[in-house]
DNA sequence: TATTGTTATACTCTATAACTATA
DNA sequence: TATAGTTATAGAGTATAACAATA
């Protein structure tokens, strides 16, 4: 495992950040893996509950690359939790529609969501958890130093500039 | 781009730490491209220059699989910033050690980290730097929620367990 | 027989390109 | 000609499996 001190590992930013969003992430996945569901499954469903939205709208909002939606709505009709019928105005587009089981799985997932979340947030003191909340949302956010997306050549392949 | 309010935003603890380790991979990806490195080259490097390991102790202080440390090795190697020798003792075991570059590198590199840190913090007042730190810090370490690396039986195909 | 490091290869994820059907 | 969605495919990353040299 990690054998640094805490002091050590206090002063590594990209470590606290990369273990605390896997970790997470690991959490959301087994915790969203039980309804049968992943991530990205839920981020589309939950945006599909929200009101009719063609594939290709669902794809921008989900930040999603519309080859990578098609899968991901094979599988969700496939689960029985989305549906696409054609537009009856335009008869390429597809609009998506969440089936019963669908609207029930994201309230579903929600809670557990909010479960993991408290999980993990109530460990803090409240004063020390809203000055978490407050710091990241300052660096994520508008101009903050983490908000940029900043192309780095470097970098391997992934969606152009969204 | 994201079209929700900050409260919505500072809701999704997924998406807070997501955007902070990607944005700062991306700002240390850029730094040390500058240098001819990724972060896995550094950390690697940074290892080996703190001692002499055979490769697989340094696959192991990195979390690397073996044969992701025979290609981090190439590269560092061709960059002219490592070289293997082969084990006095063991003929089976490469011995890594940095060379001059090499130790340049790190030194440099590690110049350009803090730098992208104190740039990414400094946006934050003291205390609530401190503060954002402590909470990373107990998330992350010892038993916090966020330190277990549950393997997720519906996660994709990664290093076994560590 | 077990282990270190290498090579070959398979698998996952996600994007680009080509295609179909509409407009 | 342009667009929505699909299919085929390629690229990047990282793992497993087979292998060579050595213990």
């Amino acid at each position: 495992m990690d054998t640094r001190t805490d002091e050590e590992i206090r002063g590594d930013l990209s470590y606290l950040f990369d273990k605390a969003s896997q970790a997470l992430a690991a959490r959301m996945g087994a915790a969203l893996g039980e309804l049968g569901m992943n991530v990205r499954d839920y981020c589309v469903l939950a945006k599909a509950a929200s009101g009719e939205r063609t594939q290709g709208e669902l794809a921008e909002l989900a930040l999603l690359d519309k080859t990578t939606m098609v899968v991901t709505l094979d599988h969700l009709e496939k689960a029985g939790l989305a549906q696409r019928s054609p537009s009856p105005v335009d008869r390429r587009v597809r609009i998506v529609r969440t089936t019963e089981a669908g609207g029930a799985a994201v309230a579903e997932a929600r809670g557990v969501i909010d479960g993991v979340y408290e999980d993990v947030l109530g460990v803090l003191p409240d004063e020390q958890r809203t000055v978490l909340l407050d710091a990241l949302l300052r660096l994520v956010t508008h101009d903050g130093p983490l908000s940029a997306v900043e192309p780095n050549p470097h970098a391997p392949r992934r969606k152009r500039g969204v």
